[in-house]
DNA sequence: CTCCAGGTCCAGA
DNA sequence: TCTGGACATGGA
């Protein structure tokens, strides 16, 4: 076995924060090491100072997109400068500095988040694991390392019964993951022309889907077609708001919507992913039980 | 046992 | 537009 490696540098960098932040549901880590899948490459990454070690088992490695994916080009310090000027945005800046979006893989982002309702990360993770095993197709892996394999196709998905999706704990999700797989792969939806889309057309469209509402659309959009304005907001971030910024008022989905989007503006995404990582990782005041 | 999770859908105000 | 409840599943 041939393991290929390179070494990108990007500064400020967080690993730790970017693969474990919630927006991926693949990655592993061991010591200071991250073990993972990006599409059919078998990675292992670790962190020194502003450079990233990449590994992969890969014959041929798209060095471009694996670099695309960890977003090591971006110049984050302008994107951070643009954030508004509050404490809570300015500590989890300064708590999470490195902190980055990655660019995923459409599909595996869509079906991830399809995945993702009303689930917890772990339970999350769980889902997607079973779903690679059973259905992906094996990577060639260093000896003494868990056996990964690539994110199934939509194409293969769309083949399965939801009886057998549902054989992986995804519940009523099944059918939602289901006809999402057909249509895009029979062609009904496009993935691809989302890059071209402006945000709004974007956001409808994948809303067209069963189980895809304004929070996933976001996500997808987001983490995977890089529209900076997308802002999911989930539960976490609807407390955090409704606590930070509306004095504990409950603010409606409206008004909370409207004010993320002028408030956070231009990069409203990034600010959020802080924020959502930010309020996650708060040893006990906004965290429920 | 009860409550909740990176929500969405549906029905009824 | 907003609210309440249902929806599978598993962990706390």
């Amino acid at each position: 076995m041939v393991i290929q490696s390179q070494k990108l540098s990007a500064s400020p960098y967080d690993l730790a924060s970017t693969l474990t932040c919630g927006q991926a549901f693949r990655w592993t880590r061991w010591d200071h090491t991250s073990v993972g899948v990006i599409d059919d490459h078998w990675i292992q990454v670790s962190q020194q100072g502003p450079s990233l070690h990449v590994s992969t088992t890969h014959s041929s490695p798209n060095w471009k997109r694996i670099e695309d994916y960890f977003q090591v080009r971006l110049d984050l310090d302008n994107v951070t400068r643009s954030f508004p000027m509050d404490s809570h945005l300015r500590e989890a800046k300064r708590a999470y500095r490195g902190l980055r979006l990655l660019k995923q893989s459409p599909w595996e982002c869509l079906a991830s988040f399809i995945l993702s309702s009303n689930k917890q990360i772990p339970h999350i993770q769980q889902i997607i694991t079973r779903l690679t095993q059973r259905f992906g197709t094996p990577l060639e892996v260093p000896p003494g390392h868990e056996p990964l394999a690539s994110f199934p196709t939509a194409a293969h998905l769309a083949s399965v019964s939801e009886a057998d999706l549902r054989k992986l704990g995804m519940g009523y999700r099944a059918p939602f993951l289901s006809e999402a797989a057909r249509r895009v792969s029979d062609g009904r939806l496009v993935l691809q022309s989302l890059f071209e889309m402006p945000y709004p057309e974007a956001f409808a469209s994948l809303q067209t889907l069963p189980g895809v509402g304004p929070k996933i659309a976001n996500c997808v959009l987001l983490f995977a077609f890089q529209k900076q304005e997308a802002f999911p907001i989930d539960v976490w971030i609807k407390r955090a708001l409704s606590t930070l910024y509306f004095s504990d008022a409950s603010p409606s989905p409206k008004q909370l919507e409207a004010f993320a989007r002028s408030y956070f503006n231009p990069y409203a995404g990034y600010a959020q992913q802080y924020l959502f990582h930010y309020v996650r990782n708060q040893p006990r005041s906004p965290q429920p039980h």
